[in-house]
DNA sequence: CGTGTGACTCGGT
DNA sequence: GACCGAGCCACAC
């Protein structure tokens, strides 16, 4: 069974708020959930979709519009993010900053 | 100026 | 306490 922990769930819940065609960074996900130390702790807390379709991950870049990292593949990433009409050059997300959702601090 | 690679640090499990 | 990881920054090409 997949037990997490309740950063998982705080992590989790700022992504699945990401809408359709928009982004966000593990920073600014870190930010939401009051921990804005812990990016690196958030890709550590997705590491991968345990709740796939609810939790996209992959609507998760870096903080300077890199893809970063997806478990499924960078590649498989970026063809998401394609398909959300978000252009990427050289894996890095075109006009990312403009289609980043900003996320309102939780606490 | 833009892109790529490496190293260090922070946080979590 | 040890290991992992999807960040961040800096340097080099």
């Amino acid at each position: 069974m997949e037990k997490i922990t309740k950063f998982q769930k705080l992590v989790y819940g700022a992504t699945k708020k990401i809408p359709k065609g928009r982004i966000s960074t593990y920073g600014e996900i870190a930010r939401a959930i009051g921990r804005p130390r812990s990016a690196r702790a958030v890709g550590n807390a997705l590491n991968c979709n345990p709740f796939a379709p609810d939790i996209p991950c992959h609507r998760v870049v870096r903080s300077d519009g890199s893809v970063g990292g997806f478990a499924k593949g960078n590649k498989e990433k970026i063809r998401i993010l394609e398909g959300e009409k978000i252009r990427i050059r050289k894996g890095k997300i075109v006009d990312f900053e403009k289609k980043l959702f900003a996320f309102g601090l939780y606490k």
